[in-house]
DNA sequence: GATGAATGAGAGTTCATTCAT
DNA sequence: GATGAATGAACTCTCATTCAT
């Protein structure tokens, strides 16, 4: 896990500042190294079977640990669940919704830059099994489609409602299609995400390219002229 | 599905006695109505639960019939899942693909003309909800997936495909994006229903607004100008 | 279990009402029998090892089902104990409160004649057993010594308190003590199921003689001259 | 209790070297302290709920002491139990027995003087509760009933058949009723808490009271004539 | 001595599936 | 064909107990 380091860190430190405390009892670092390896076989198992089919004693195999364990971390397999998958929902936007346009920028070359970096990302990453699960879990856990309407999903909508006004200004859209339909230009987005997660993992479409003409569609770009 | 003559003969056979004696025996009508409101209450089961949490037991009760009965028709819950999906999903589309385009209809009045119409039966019906249900199942039942891919996905997908070039060739198109990215033109319905069907229940977007001012989108229709 | 003739002919006489509606199907009478056999060894469980200790496998063992048989009789564990145990109580008493006095008989010949011969049944049943587990897991389980008390206890005490008065008048006590302290009358009772039940089961005393014992105490009766 | 001299003698080594070194080191003071505080954890937690659903967590919680810490004083479970309550029942009656019945007291006086002021002590501290727990929990723990037999209630039943025939010599008797039935006398006591701690915590009766009248019932007291 | 993370046996409970009636 | 009692595998969750620190 990429994360590791960096939960080390703070592990070390929180360590550090406990260290009065707790001069006796287990290590500290084990206990945060325990819970990462359960939360990392969790998501595997949900990823690979889904909730009703995942079991907690895989689980505990998956991470080396005993059965019970994994209820030292979480009181329930829902727990369990909406805890692993919070966890690499909440903050995974982050940086996008930080970045600013530049002067200059056109709102069009902004949006290329930030969602389609973000899309390749989404696709190194599991973030698009993340968010199958999210999906095809919600009827359950509609707390969890909460969150990431929260946190993924209205962001972005609510970036491109704000840009899109901007853009029309600017003389960047010949209409106001994007203003009354801001979907259509994630659309694509889901379209991929459907198709090679769930309908067709077999013949993956290319998300970006589909999304970068969707842009240009939208957008009077020069692809267009 | 292979049982459709047998039962349409058994239905027949039925017909036949029943005129004869109808006060004693079985009745093959009742089996068929039997079945019937065991698939009705079946389906509408695994909407509410999903697969997993469906129970047999509340299938049974909800068609009125004992908690065996329903292993009469199918062997198994996943047979029973498979065969009730299945049922919806096939031949669904039918009216749509037999559809031809008319002379001197332009192909995008054309794909307005049945894809429109199949959008707001499947938005009245249903079909969304049975979509959601192969999708979030989907895991579990790789022939499902499989089958409503070939049923419904596929076909709509090869339609664009065929009209793409003939629209090109017509003028109605102003690049070759939709021949490129057929799923471009789709994506908007697929959009809505992730969006009303799983993500934003309570905040429903208009599916087939957002398919028609895709389809201008890529169409260079009179909108756009 | 002596009861089961009286069952059975309640369980055919119940089978007869329903024979219209359930020509077929698995037979009422082996029901009523898997459902006795479950209780009568559901019964065992509790007095052998308590609430807590007796498990619903050993249980179903006991009475020959599959583990998950006594669930079709009783939805819990919890269920199962009250069940068992309030069967047992309710109607335990119902012949003693019947018994009126005779004309002439004083009220010690009659609560003599009412209460040994109770006396003695509680004794010879298991009667001494139900009252020590509705005792012991009481706090567990307060709705059953709130029936207890209803069912059993209180009927006693409150024939005690209605008949002091009139014993008091026929000049057969020599003074208020029985009508102040009603309690003191069975108090020689619960000593006995106590000793015999739980603190000395070794050496257990006669409870009838106690009892009568105490009776003649309280009464000027000619033993007492 | 065999640790009880060890105890002290830690304690006073404890003692010893408090004056020497608090600094460094295991404090025994604190060790004493700390297995005090089990001890009273543990038996609050038993007396609320049961030995079976007590919890060592929940001990040590009430304690303030970490999960594993009570092991350190009580191999098992079952061993907290026993030493808990054991300790509460062992020495308890201690003074009662020691009294000795005053040059030309009645061995009525005596007994009301005796056993009356340990009632009022019975109820006043735990001593009841602690009687149930015995009780209620006497299946599990047939060795604890031993001992309170042994130490609570022979001694008491002992006392009163010592000292029946010796009123009956002395002319309080009318009868040989409590040579016979020693355990009439003691009834009253076992009614009461039976009622209070069981049957109908909400109408408690007066036990001392309901003593009283035995005990004047059974001796030809003042009371009587 | 004390800590508390980790263990794993075991219990209650569910429910797809079977089959005698 | 239909019934529903019975089965038993499988799962979640608890908690007494251990032991490295």
């Amino acid at each position: 896990m990429p994360k590791t380091p960096a939960k080390m860190l703070t592990s070390n430190a929180a360590a550090r500042s406990k260290r009065v405390a707790r001069a006796r009892g287990p290590s500290p670092d084990k206990t945060a190294q325990t819970k990462a390896s359960i939360v990392r076989a969790a998501l595997a198992e949900f990823l690979d079977k889904g909730f009703a089919d995942a079991t907690i004693a895989s689980v505990a195999q998956r991470a080396g640990v005993a059965k019970g364990t994994p209820y030292r971390y979480f009181a329930t397999k829902e727990a369990l669940f909406a805890g692993v998958v919070q966890q690499e929902l909440v903050g995974a936007l982050g940086d996008i919704l930080e970045e600013r346009r530049e002067r200059d920028e056109s709102v069009q070359a902004f949006l290329r830059r930030t969602l389609l970096i973000t899309l390749g990302e989404i696709e190194r990453k599991g973030r698009a099994a993340i968010a199958r699960l999210v999906i095809v879990e919600g009827v359950r856990f509609p707390a969890l489609v909460e969150i990431y309407r929260r946190e993924m999903f209205d962001p972005v909508l609510d970036q491109i409602k704000r840009l899109a006004p901007v853009a029309r200004r600017r003389g960047e859209l010949p209409d106001d299609r994007l203003i009354r339909h801001p979907h259509l230009l994630i659309a694509p987005v889901w379209m991929g995400i459907l198709n090679n997660q769930l309908i067709d993992r077999d013949h993956p479409i290319d998300i970006a390219a589909l999304f970068e003409a969707q842009l240009e569609l939208m957008f009077s770009g020069e692809a267009r002229r």
